[in-house]
DNA sequence: TGAGTATGTATACGCACGTTTACAAGTCAA
DNA sequence: TTGACTTGTAAACGTGCGTATACATACTCA
């Protein structure tokens, strides 16, 4: 991460170190979860003075917060705005196969595994739950048809929750000597439990 | 949580003090997750000095090693070992019932809050790794019958997971709005596409 | 009974953390 | 160019933690 130095960027640039700051707490907060991750390493990680975390974020809790707000899940499984909304019946498939390529070695979701990684911290819990709402429930919800729509997409997130925590402990030595295509089935099948009216 | 001065019980009494911290470590790590429970919190529970932690365990998470080893889920579960195994095809309802009167109010398995609430801890992870194979995993994938049991059993053990997860940070106000039966009915979905053959 | 051991206590060490403060250096308008 | 403001830096503060040490008290048994 170097920092050229050109005519329009200054060498101090407030909105620049802020971005790089939310990117390396972003990236740290993913790899090992908000407990776990000492605000010197985000400012390491960042090149940046580890006074300007508080500066600019007031609190290592609401640079969290803000981490949070800049990720949004649902858009990276489901592509961006341009593309249509999946149909209800794609959904199990779409998101065991996610599930599924994150075992075998795919990048994850940010905001699944700062999720899943930090949803021990009772200082954030707040934090954590309104997002998971706002940016997990509500839209996987949105996607759906019936009743009980948010009880069936908090269902599927359970999945998704439990799926991030027991790779990371039981991991890949186990889960990767499946038969990928057996896995997404199953995935799928439990998905479609999940999800259905 | 008093103590009794009799002729048989000494007022200084190494088992007895071993087992109240142990005891006392096993609830608050339920509770809070090992990384928010200090050493003098358990000290303090169990009506015990700190330094006695580290002279009987060693250290914090030895002491958590040996609250894990010192629980089981599935007995919890399935009832002692004088009762006969239950039958595959019981085990999807049976854990979402436990799931769901969970959710409902009922008192959970500590070894279960326990993981579920420590799994981002990288210090205790092999040991949160084995207790979970050993406890979880192993128990459960000896009750099924057919092929990748293990693979099934990890399946069901994500759900838990996840449930625990969700639980704690949607929470209370979320699920328990839910018709009780219709939650159960989706929970033995979910688990009988993770365990099914 | 009294020495030796087992058990419990009081206290401090050393460290890592989030945060704050005081200051330096760059930026930009007048 | 100067002076006010912004951005960045260095260092410290205060706290809480796991752990270790030195000591006190209770128990045991020759």
């Amino acid at each position: 991460m170097r920092l050229e130095r050109t005519p329009d960027r200054p060498k101090r640039d407030r909105e620049a170190t802020r971005r790089r700051l939310l990117e390396a707490a972003r990236d740290l907060f993913a790899e090992h979860g908000y407990d776990h991750v000492p605000v010197r390493a985000i400012a390491a990680r960042a090149e940046a003075n580890v006074a300007l975390v508080n500066r600019y974020f007031g609190s290592k809790a609401a640079l969290f917060g803000e981490v949070l707000a800049s990720e949004s899940a649902l858009r990276r499984i489901f592509g961006g705005p341009g593309e249509p909304p999946p149909r209800p019946q794609e959904l199990p498939r779409r998101l065991a196969e996610h599930v599924a390529h994150q075992i075998h070695g795919a990048p994850a979701i940010p905001l699944l595994r700062i999720l899943d990684r930090s949803v021990g911290n009772p200082e954030i819990q707040p934090i954590i739950r309104r997002h998971m709402e706002q940016s997990l429930i509500e839209p996987l919800a949105e996607l759906l048809e019936g009743p009980d729509a948010r009880l069936r997409a908090t269902a599927a997130a359970a999945i998704l929750m439990g799926s991030g925590s027991v790779r990371r402990t039981l991991g890949l030595s186990e889960l990767r000597e499946a038969d990928p295509q057996a896995l997404t089935d199953r995935l799928t099948a439990m998905f479609t439990a999940a999800l259905a009216p």
